[in-house]
DNA sequence: GACTCTATCTCGGTA
DNA sequence: TACCGAGGTAGAGTC
């Protein structure tokens, strides 16, 4: 990883137009060869940058990167205030937990926690257009299909509708129930939810690993 | 800013769980408080971060920061191979907009469209609070301040007002007349406008397009 | 390669 | 503050 601090001025011609003028910055450049300008602030996303893959030419005064797209990074340097390289080498890469998946999969070991007497016929279940996250069947031996979100929001609910039309072709499932469920439903997914005819439930993460931890002691 | 070259391990508690084995990384913490883990490669992305508003705590071979909204991103250094800190003045910020950034290129290179007799002295002229759009002098020798907006609004006379302070503070300079330039000057901008003494003056992009292919034509 | 969907999305707007 | 919409979205997974 090379770091370099500069005065410069930068310029992006791609899909926008952007310009930045003169001052005092972080210029990252990675072993993939991606570029990033930073500022002294503003989270963790660069002024301006160029992702790999990348051909970085440098002239005295300037860098241009230019990628296969067409897009190109021109970087005029006006003083190098510090440069420093380092050896990183390979990262092991992060370990993430409490995402949708897991959420999917909590769900799916325990679905009378969506519904009562809701019982799982399969995750991931294929339609034409996609899997469904959950199918099941309810008390009655009805097909259910059901959306797992972290967030509940609009297009949410519009992506189970569109799961329940195709379902609902399938006469061996046909009539089918839509439930959309997530840590946090937002107003306006349920008021299309109820639009709809699709019910919506929270779940609580905690709650369902907890669930998850009894059941594990049960063995 | 200060940039850390260390091994490190990283964990991360809050809207999920991740884990960061060991390995040598950039920690970079901004003058606003952010921290972000980087890897040498994966664009510029960084493998974890944490945005401000936020309270870091340094031990001997730890820190800790945390923000209010629970969240915690605990930095084992296992090994610090380089630090560096670096003051980088604050950024004057990126111009998206594609039409902004040509239209004052249009104008540098028509500065007469702006008012009559006017020539230009230079693009970005730099304050030190950052750099002015076009620095020009008119008919009798004055120094003229331009701002250029795509949509000319409250906020660019602002911007424009305090560049004219600091100027006006340069006896090679003084005094210096403003000029508001954009597509069009909102009723409020242009009552600022007059209350600050500044001018202000709306052209047309596709009329300024058409002088630059005029002159183009010319050679 | 094209398409789909997630994201500790980020970022800016507005109520 | 929260909600909503756009992004040079990026990034991962699938076909």
């Amino acid at each position: 990883m090379r770091l370099v601090i500069a005065r410069c001025s930068v310029d992006y011609e791609g899909r926008l137009a952007a310009h930045l003028p003169s001052a005092v910055r972080l210029i990252m450049v990675k072993a993939d060869g991606c570029v990033a300008v930073h500022a002294d602030g503003g989270a963790y996303k660069p002024l301006n940058w160029m992702n790999a893959p990348n051909r970085l030419v440098e002239e005295a005064d300037r860098w241009v990167v230019t990628n296969p797209k067409g897009e190109t990074l021109t970087i005029t340097l006006e003083e190098v205030l510090a440069e420093a390289v380092h050896e990183l080498g390979v990262d092991p890469g992060l370990r993430k937990d409490g995402v949708e998946a897991h959420l999917q999969e909590l769900l799916a070991a325990a679905p009378a926690r969506i519904a009562e007497g809701l019982t799982l016929v399969r995750r991931e279940y294929p339609t034409d257009i996609g899997p469904v996250d959950l199918l099941c069947r309810d008390a009655a031996g009805n097909a259910v299909a059901v959306e797992v979100k972290r967030r509940g929001e609009i297009d949410g609910v519009e992506q189970l509708a569109r799961y329940l039309e195709r379902l609902d072709r399938d006469p061996m499932l046909r009539p089918v129930r839509g439930i959309f469920v997530a840590q946090v439903v937002k107003p306006q997914a349920r008021v299309l939810a109820q639009a709809r005819s699709i019910d919506w439930v929270e779940v609580d993460y905690d709650d369902l690993r907890g669930i998850e931890r009894d059941e594990l002691r049960l063995f």
